[in-house]
DNA sequence: TATCTATATAACCATTCTGTTATATACATT
DNA sequence: AATGTATATAACAGAATGGTTATATAGATA
């Protein structure tokens, strides 16, 4: 349990899982909606993912072309979910990461 | 606010710091304590506190020799710390090192 | 089946982190 | 002032981490 909470709180300690983890407190989303929301590349994204998905707080789902990661309900983590969201509420990235949100529509995201 | 956030977390993304910490909801304690306690080697102990205490968790005092370390009452990581105490309460090390405090005692420590 | 697209994985580099030993500093006592 | 003790810091090695580019895989469509 002390390596599990160890591990638990890892997944807390990086910038990008924390947006990550607040935009999917917004909604379900897809790999490529995330990489352009946070400005970061794909296969990076899909990284963090993973290694969150690992902890037990967020699974996908297919959908059609894309897969769609969202947060698992009543997970062990939702006390510390919360508080992240609190945490975060007032920081100009995050503000800015909810705007972009808007505009990050899949169908015309991930067409090269 | 976001890297504040990040800095937060990473102080309970590793196994020691969250035993310290654990530790510090018993009673204030002394580096040597620590030490004796978690058994790891009194450099490694200070840096940890070093790194504790630069967010705001945890203060420290001078107590004739030594310098008792103790947690800040309401600081903003208080809901933090519950949820680790409670996720760590059946964890066999922490078990441990409950047992272990009890007989942490710095006179008999910390004299070589 | 062949092709296209979204996602996953691999490999690499730079950075960060933790533990250790060795050493410096600061405080107490004599 | 001098000495002894607890703690802090420095320097180092090994492991882990995050981002990137390149490539593989899996699902959808034609």
């Amino acid at each position: 349990m002390l390596t599990t909470t160890e591990k638990l709180f890892k997944i807390f300690a990086d910038k990008n899982r924390l947006r990550i983890l607040n935009l999917l407190l917004q909604r379900k989303m897809c790999v490529c909606e995330l990489a352009f929301v946070l400005q970061v590349t794909q296969p990076s994204i899909s990284r963090h993912l993973k290694r969150i998905k690992e902890t037990g707080l967020i699974a996908d789902e297919q959908d059609g072309f894309w897969t769609n990661y969202f947060l698992i309900k009543n997970s062990k983590a939702g006390v510390i979910l919360k508080s992240v969201k609190s945490f975060l509420k007032n920081d100009k990235v995050i503000k800015a990461d909810l705007e972009r949100l808007k505009k990050a529509e899949r169908t015309k995201l991930c067409s090269k």
